[in-house]
DNA sequence: GTAAGCCTTCCCCCAAGGGGAAGGTAAAGG
DNA sequence: CCTTTACCTTCCCCTTGGGGGAAGGCTTAC
């Protein structure tokens, strides 16, 4: 099938899997004589895959890994969670960072009156020393 | 003062601070000789002020408005109470999604025995429908 | 004399594609 | 047969917020 089949299959833009194919990752057969890429239901799948994937929050890099794993019928699944169990902390990583900034973004505007007064305190902390 | 000491007075790298003066952000005064940027008080005070922000997420766009407010020293403290709410509300989005990808990802950590065997839920998820 | 340590501009690099131009191709309608 | 429409192709610039490094210029210290 066409390009435009398989993104709508695979719920990405074209343009997303033309990337896809451009950097190796899922790579279609070509027409000898259009020129345009094939994609089998092998492909789709992989396209599916892979977006899921991204939709989980793994980089490209990450996909591409978790893709070798995919198609390899005899990998350990060790692999697989210690992948999934690092993102999983990256994620806790940055869930601390948020709820820290979120905690003294919220003091800051408590403490502002929000009028058509100039006094600020949420631009004198932002302009105080640290 | 040299933009290295600015650099360093404001805990920014230099590449960053030369990167504000490019975009417009803090402009310093220019030394006719040496060609090279001459930093105030008031442009490293800037410095610090838009460093702060930037560490409460705060896109560089909004830096440069919230710097705006900053020196009119008549603007009411309900823009900038509007800006910090709206960061907030972004936070918090940002926060709910990451809550669940984690426990997406957790309940699929859980299911998956992680040892030397092939079979892993956590690829059948990714491979399934959806 | 030259090495160190500043500074300058200029250009390419990252992620993960998006937007759009210029041009080829295939099928359907008049 | 011709044209419109809807595909497809490659190519290049744009995004965020700078990082890395080259090539060149200056003063100062040894």
């Amino acid at each position: 099938m066409q390009i435009g089949e398989a993104a709508r299959r695979a719920g990405l833009t074209v343009k997303t899997v033309r990337y896809y194919a451009n950097i190796g990752m899922v790579t279609p057969r070509q027409d000898p004589d259009t020129g345009y890429r094939d994609y089998g239901e092998d492909d789709v799948a992989k396209l599916q895959f892979v977006g899921k994937a991204r939709r989980f929050d793994f980089s490209v890099e990450e996909c591409r890994e978790l893709l070798g794993l995919y198609e390899d019928r005899n990998r350990p699944s060790r692999e697989v969670k210690a992948l999934t169990l690092k993102k999983i902390a990256e994620i806790d990583t940055r869930l601390e960072e948020l709820h820290s900034l979120k905690d003294e973004l919220s003091g800051l505007a408590s403490s502002c009156d929000g009028d058509h007064r100039p006094d600020c305190p949420i631009l004198n902390a932002l302009s105080g020393g640290k």
